[in-house]
RNA sequence: CGGGGUGUAGCGCAGAUGGCAGCGCGCUGCGUUUGGGACGCAGAGGUCGGCGGUUCAAGUCCGCCCACCCCGACCA
């Protein structure tokens, strides 16, 4: 390609409101276009790059033995009833009726349209196992794209589905995405370490993400550097330290004006905060059928600790959780700042009430908790004899430096992006669409299914982020969009020369295979090695008057600083060798890696 | 959805108290220059996010709406 051609320009300045490296660099580079919030334009550059990406989870996913194929991104709403997600899920979902006033779903995913396949398609345990992936749109309306490709609202996943007649088989074929994740990422010269996941919208039972460990992250997660122990901190578990246990003292009431947060309420008692009960109020759209119903929800965790939101919206099976209003706390009949679910009306005309407690509440004694009166809090108070719960489980975060609930070791907190997950789903799917198949005893039985997702632009996305430096982006040779990128030193003593060499090495380049970006352009030396380093195409050669006096062309690592001048006749070979050499470093990046539970 | 912010040329931005819409980069033409974002001269490019209002006069003041960004909530 030559640059005076390109379909894209570099820009001194990034976009206002670009605020990490990939963004930056990819918006800067001519790389990405932003249309809408959370929907960008591939051009030219990022596209190859994308293929690239693409064709490496192509020939993973081949060889575990998927088949590739293209489904729908508009789907109609039935299927979607089917499962019941058309109910579960809320505003992300983009929804719209066609010219007949059906209703229609943009595709979020495709495990409906899988198992209608299945059904379709699979009717004996002969046929089966089975792996179908595809590279597609997704359309997702998140309420916050962010950071450029991190995070968008459009965006193209390769998505495959397991479908298997027991989970024997599924637990196989997840083990193989497993390892044949770690490739994809590793040949795309990304670490990224496997960490167990909420199931979110998908169900089932298990689920790994990939994550790539950078400060830019917008997951937390939680890792052991003892045991292993990852987990995103929407599931992490760990061990928490119950205080010891206490004769439960005589309830009783203390003024405590002012004290309307946990951090005011211990310093003005003079206690911890592990001694005091916090009361979180939310409300909870919970799935009832077609329809749902609204729960105001009393959340209670020890005081010195966080609720887990994600944990909670689990333990109601709830479709949406978001904090009550002042309002709604004062409808129901408790007190804002001083509320507990202490005398605490039975009946309230406003809204169902469910209470719920952290698993250590009931091993927590004689606590500090409102007392539903303005300036009021009781002090005593036991779970069991004085309030009970609808739910006792894990609601809470863990945080850094907490416990290790597999070993003695403590939970250390990093950031990541998720770049990948895999699911099992079991029969959710199958059994909600009728994807049944005969097994060999004759009996009709639910498909068994996984399903594994990997988003090609946060990909990218993460490649820049992690290969970058003050100058630019530094590709890795797996992902380029182009190997070569010649500076054409043109203009001066030899202009003639020069133009003539470069656009011959251009030619020969091309005719060897290799994929070049030919600075044809009639600007200064200095914008050319500019954009040569912003756009980080890994070897550059320069053509100038200065090198061709000795015959020779100028070669040099975007990743190195080392320019060396190899002689004309040589160059072909010299780049063929280089670009063996880049990936032959990539290759050693691929490993191993046991699975772990 | 809550809090904060920004919308003026392709990109980055300036436009006190209302009074001819500007700067840098980029772009076009001509000339000079050519190994790390060159220089001169001459140019092109704007519904000032939208609608309504106040006013002799609105980029500027008022109201409503929209879009985008950041933090949080939420999310794979």
């Amino acid at each position: 390609m030559r640059m005076s051609k390109l379909f894209s320009q570099t820009l001194r300045q990034a976009p206002a409101g670009a605020k990490i490296p990939s963004h930056i660099l990819l918006e800067r580079a001519g790389f990405i276009r932003q249309l809408a919030a959370g929907i960008y334009t591939a051009m030219p550059l990022a596209k190859r790059s994308l293929t690239k990406v693409e064709n490496i989870m192509r020939a993973e996913i081949n060889a575990i033995g998927g088949q590739e194929m293209a489904m729908p991104v508009i789907h109609p709403a039935e299927i979607w009833q089917e499962t019941e997600r058309w109910y579960q899920i809320g505003s992300e979902m983009g929804r719209f009726k066609d010219k007949n006033e059906r209703d229609m779903v943009l595709a979020m995913t495709h495990e409906e349209v899988v198992a209608d396949l299945t059904r379709n398609e699979i009717h004996s345990y002969r046929q089966l196992p089975i792996l179908i992936y595809h590279i597609q749109t997704k359309w997702r309306d998140d309420p916050r794209p962010r950071a450029g490709l991190i995070r968008v609202r459009e965006f193209t996943m390769k998505d495959s589905y397991s479908l298997d007649v027991d989970w024997e088989g599924l637990d196989g074929q997840y083990r193989n995405h497993y390892q044949a994740y770690f490739n994809i990422f590793h040949r795309c010269g990304i670490p990224v370490i496997a960490v167990r996941s909420d199931v979110g919208m998908m169900g089932g039972k298990m689920a790994h993400e990939y994550m790539y460990l950078t400060p830019n992250g917008e997951d937390t997660l939680l890792l052991c550097d003892k045991c292993k122990y990852a987990a995103n901190r929407h599931v992490a578990i760990f061990e928490k330290d119950a205080l010891p246990a206490e004769e439960p003292q005589s309830l009783e009431k203390v003024a405590t004006p002012h004290c309307k947060t946990i951090t005011e309420l211990a310093e003005f008692l003079d206690i911890p905060e592990a001694k005091t009960a916090k009361a979180i109020f939310m409300v909870a759209d919970i799935p009832e059928g077609e329809t749902s119903i609204q729960k105001f929800v009393f959340a209670i965790v020890r005081g010195d600790m966080n609720l887990n939101e994600v944990k909670l919206t689990n333990a109601l099976a709830a479709k949406e959780l978001r904090p009550a209003t002042e309002d709604e706390i004062v409808a129901i009949g408790a007190v804002p700042g001083y509320a507990s679910p202490l005398g605490l009306p039975e009946e309230n005309d406003y809204m169902p009430v469910v209470t719920v407690v952290d698993d250590l509440i009931p091993d927590s004694y004689n606590l500090v908790a409102g007392a539903n009166d303005d300036g009021y809090h009781m002090l005593n108070v036991n779970f069991g004899r004085d309030y009970n719960a609808d739910i006792i489980t894990d609601i809470t975060s863990a945080r850094d430096g907490d416990a290790c609930p597999e070993c003695d070791g403590t939970l250390r907190e990093v950031r990541g992006i998720e770049v990948g997950n895999i699911f099992k789903l079991g029969d959710r799917y199958s059994k909600a669409m009728g994807a049944t198949f005969q097994d060999k005893d004759g009996r009709d039985k639910p498909v068994i299914m996984g399903s594994y997702g990997i988003g090609s632009g946060r990909l990218l996305a993460s490649i820049a982020e992690e290969y970058n430096d003050e100058y630019g982006l530094i590709w890795p040779i797996s992902v380029t969009p182009y190997h070569v990128y010649i500076v054409m030193i043109s203009g001066g003593k030899d202009a003639e020369n020069v133009e003539q060499v470069s656009a011959q090495l251009y030619q020969d380049l091309q005719a060897a295979g290799i994929e070049v970006l030919f600075d044809d352009r009639d600007d200064s030396p200095g914008v050319k090695f500019n954009d040569a380093d912003l756009i980080g195409v890994p070897i550059r050669l320069t053509v100038g008057a200065r090198s061709l006096k000795k015959s020779c062309i100028e070669m040099k690592r975007r990743d190195q600083d080392e320019r060396n001048l190899i002689p004309m006749d040589e160059i072909i070979t010299a780049v063929e060798n280089e670009i063996a050499v880049m990936e032959a470093e990539i290759v050693e990046k691929v490993v191993e890696v046991p699975f772990e539970e």
